[in-house]
Order: C-alpha cells, then sequence, then structure tokens
DNA sequence: TCTCCATAGTTTCATTATAAAACTAAGTTG
DNA sequence: CAACTTAGTTTTATAATGAAACTATGGAGA
C-alpha cells in the first residue's frame, strides 16, 4: 500500500501541527472562521472551493478539535461551526505566515491588506520572542531540549 | 482541466504563504535546514521522505527564493542547499507551529523537544504581537486594513 | 587507469488526494 | 404542497504522492 505519510504519532512538534493543518485548504478555513464565518455555505462561497473537500476538511477540523459544530445561532434546524480554544490559538501561525509574505513576497503589491493596530490604525509590529526574563531572541539565541 | 487551485495570485498574504511553504513537507525541510541540513541524501535520511519528493520540493524552494544552491563546502564537486535570507524568515512561522502544538496538542507526552533560551536554558515565551507604540496586542485588538 | 561504491537524482507504476459537476435529502418559504 | 435553499454525497477525471527500480556522475582504492 502507498499511504500518504502520516506526521500523526512524529515527536516533533511543528510536523504534528501540519498533520493537523498542514494542507492546503485547513488555515484558509480558519482564517476565514476568525473573520466570523461559520456556515457551509459561506465558507463555500467565501473560498471559492470544491464542496466535497470543504465537507472532508471541515469533518478533520471538528475531529482534531479545531471546530466544533453547534445548532445554528438563526434559530433555523442547520448547524454552524465554531472555533473552539485550540482553533482560536492558530491567530499566532496565521500572523507568522502573512507577515512573512508582507516581509519576502516577490509581489508585495498584489497583497491587499495589511495587519494594523486597531486602536492606532497602524501597522502591528513584526512578531516576538521573548525570553522568560522578557530579553528578545533572535533564532540563534534559542535551541532544543529534550523534554524533561 | 482538473487542476490543483493555485494561490499564487491570491491577494491574501495567507494564501500566498501557503503556495510557496503551505505542503505537507516543505516545512520540515526548511526545519531541517535551519538545523544544518543542506546535503540531498542528508535530508533524505532524516526526513524518511521519497527522494522523488524531496527532490520536487528542492527544485520549489529554489525557485520560490527560499533556498539556493552553491558548490559543496567540503570541496566534493557536489551541490548543497542553503536558506536564504527569505528562508530564514520562516523561522517564526516554525516556532508559532511548535508553540501551538505544545499548547494544545492532545498528547504533549509525545512531543520530544521543547524550544529554549540558549543562554539560560528556559522555555521561551510565547509568540508575542506588539503595536508599533509596544501595548501586546490580542487578537481582537487587531483588524485589516486595505493596504493604502 | 580500472573497478567499485556513494551521491543525487529521474523514471515508472500504483495509490491517494483534489476538483468539478451532478445528484440527494432535509429544511424553509410562499 | 410546490419551489427553493442549504448542506452535503457521489461520480468521474486529473494531479500529487510514495516506493522501488533505474541512471548518471563523482570519488576512492588497487
Amino acid at each position: 500500500m502507498v499511504k500518504r505519510t502520516s506526521f500523526a504519532g512524529d515527536s516533533c512538534p511543528i510536523a504534528r501541527a501540519l498533520e493537523a493543518i498542514g494542507d492546503r485548504w485547513s488555515l484558509l478555513i480558519i482564517r476565514e472562521a476568525l473573520f466570523g464565518t461559520r456556515r457551509f455555505g459561506e465558507f463555500q462561497a467565501r473560498l471559492g472551493m470544491a464542496r466535497n473537500i470543504l465537507s472532508a476538511r471541515l469533518r478533520s477540523l471538528v475531529e482534531h478539535g479545531i471546530l466544533t459544530t453547534a445548532p445554528a445561532s438563526d434559530g433555523s434546524a442547520f448547524q454552524e461551526y465554531l472555533l473552539t480554544p485550540k482553533g482560536r490559538g492558530i491567530f499566532p501561525i496565521l500572523v507568522a505566515l502573512r507577515q512573512w509574505s508582507e516581509a519576502f513576497d516577490d509581489h508585495p503589491e498584489e497583497i491587499a491588506t495589511i495587519l494594523v493596530d486597531r486602536q492606532t490604525g497602524r501597522p502591528v509590529r513584526p512578531l516576538e520572542l521573548h525570553a522568560s526574563d522578557g530579553r528578545l531572541l533572535a533564532p540563534a539565541d534559542t535551541t532544543l531540549r529534550p523534554r524533561s
């Protein structure tokens, strides 16, 4: 059998994350959900993706605890898809992806939006990595340690 | 024709990032490259992936300006794959993915390593998003604005 | 130099994922 | 209750992935 390799049992947390959201659509679905999209048809229309793929992805995201289903808030008998705390925790990943494109994309003029501070309307700073004592860390200032 | 949908011309920077690195292997290749892996066979052995897929991914990453090829540093006539600045800029994305797994994975005991401050050996803090004036921002404190 | 092994791929073939469109079934509306 | 909307599933075709075999060049030793 020639199955697609699974990272589910991998000991690397990056690989484990990719197992859940490392396909071409999941992060875009979550992006829409963070904007308030909740219904199947709404996701389909906004993302322009095939309905069967959307169906499979939503099921997978629910299985991974990133989305939950709940009765629709408009009183109809349909259901809607809501982000769990685990799903909302994906926000920094989306910001990191966005900032990488903003910084390095070959055609930045094609990028339609910028992430800004709601209060001042000014662009946010690049994500920062800090030590427990507050020092700003560059990649070379970090290392990996076996989990105790 | 039924081609895989391309995000190359999309106006969303997240989609554009996924076009370059939104597959199951690219980010793991970049993770290895950040650890110092340079040679084809070394990537293949460490990642355990099919050689043809690795070949295709390396070519794609070079085309996207994430890796470059250079003559091997050991003096042999082989070439090696090196991260460009654009490639090293992916570091925060990997950190965000890692921290998401550390925070939300259902089996965190299976995660082998933690990212620590090299100086103190203590775990780093979660990535932080700050306003231009330095205020720490939560997701709800941000919004998107059309690029001026 | 000749032979053998290592490196870095490519090719082939089978399987899985993705896409588009047609189809189905339940829910809602006039 | 007839027509429409919503939320999928099914079908069929194409593209991506994976494993193994194959190729070609580089290097090392006799």
